[in-house]
DNA sequence: CATGCCCCTTTGTGATCACAAAAACCAGTA
DNA sequence: TACTGGTTTTTGTGATCACAAAGGGGCATG
């Protein structure tokens, strides 16, 4: 496929071009988060190097990165595949999203002003059209371009860093369980929140970020 | 130093043989983790494979997992060096230590039986020890050995991932940080921990967990 | 003395390959 | 059919190398 000669000097644009590990991971990545791949799957270096048409080095790269953030597991052996997480594994991440997210949230409402609070009910709109198609991986998208858009407002990129390694880390349990609730409309807590950013309220918005994060995830462990 | 040929077989030892990046992830991490080198310090990928003796690719891969864990950062043209963090990254780590160790002093309470109070009482006699020693590193490895065996009771192993980054994240900082407060003495808030476990005392135990973490880093952003 | 320029060294990146071990496959037997 | 054995294929690991670009140091010019 590529010539013998390594390292072609074929540079044909000369914008910025990303790494060839940085495509992979970035791609990876988000298949996951967005739950795209379901839990347990099974993925290959080689595989992964031909898609994303680079060499194995940069997809060894890219997936340890993602072992490394917990999300991808990978065996004894080295194999890798999409975590299947246990109920209790479930229970704990849900447990960090609340911690994290209500402070990320708590943070961001003394920042909120209209624009932010429009940006959201838009968003809020596009979910209620998503849901309406059945469209899993689309809600799982907006669902999170919601959260992450408030967030983003807490100045605090640690904190949203690592929140984000635990969505991450729930990505492709994430798509069994939308698609095990038939959910028809837009999630009832985003419009609590909304309405708490509105009034300056931070108890009702702690209250409300909560559960929204562990309303989904608590009806797993039943 | 290595023969042309790729992959020797001298298989010496038929035990567990870690892979090479494990063995040079493992050793960079804990010096990290314990404050061993300095923020700011610059590192090579061919310094480190020469210093584990092995090849570039596992020097490689071990780095790029830290810098995917925020233990090292990297900057645009692939320098690696340890984090020089702001005031407001110190800030929000301790914050994140604050939650989340909270939480898990909160879930090992109900499960701290008297043999664990003792481990506890054990190393805080540890902590005094090397604090009159003026040694730093020793200090930090051993205040983060009285927090782990806290957390370890917790079960949840997801959230003890989660600290331990943070703490990965703070590790230059803190030899910098715990250079400058001149201790001579354990500190005050592990007594309270334990007194606190003892009496079963969760409000307490989740104050006196707070004020610890809190208490070193609050000086850093005066 | 400061500043811009050129050359040489250092450094990260990615492709390739050999090897070992795990997995998959495929009979052949009970 | 279920299971066991050996063989073949697949897969991760790590070493090596060529290349490009960043760094650094010395030197001439202002």
């Amino acid at each position: 496929m590529q010539p013998p000669l390594p390292r072609i000097s074929e540079n044909k644009n000369p914008e910025v071009t990303p790494s060839a590990h940085d495509r992979v991971y970035r791609g990876l990545r988000s298949r996951i988060l967005y739950g795209e791949i379901a839990p347990g799957k099974a993925l290959t270096l080689r595989g992964l190097a031909r898609e994303f048409d680079v060499s194995m080095t940069p997809a060894r790269e890219a997936v340890q990165r993602l072992v490394a953030e917990g999300a991808l597991s990978m065996s004894a052996s080295g194999r890798v595949s999409t975590p299947e997480l246990t109920n209790e594994r479930i229970e704990e991440l849900a447990a960090l999203r609340a911690l994290i997210e209500v402070e990320l949230a708590s943070r961001a409402l003394p920042r909120a002003h209209i624009a932010l609070i429009d940006r959201l009910q838009s968003i809020n709109g596009t979910i209620a059209d998503v849901v309406s198609n059945r469209d899993a991986v689309g809600y799982i998208r907006t669902n999170l371009e919601f959260h992450r858009t408030l967030y983003l407002r807490a100045q605090a990129p640690a904190m949203l860093a690592m929140c984000e390694t635990v969505w991450l880390q729930l990505g492709p349990t994430m798509r069994a369980l939308y698609g095990r609730l038939r959910r028809t409309e837009a999630p009832q807590y985003h419009r609590l929140i909304i309405a708490a950013l509105k009034a300056g309220d931070e108890p009702g918005l702690r209250l409300a970020v909560r559960s929204d994060v562990t309303q989904g995830l608590r009806m797993l462990a039943s």
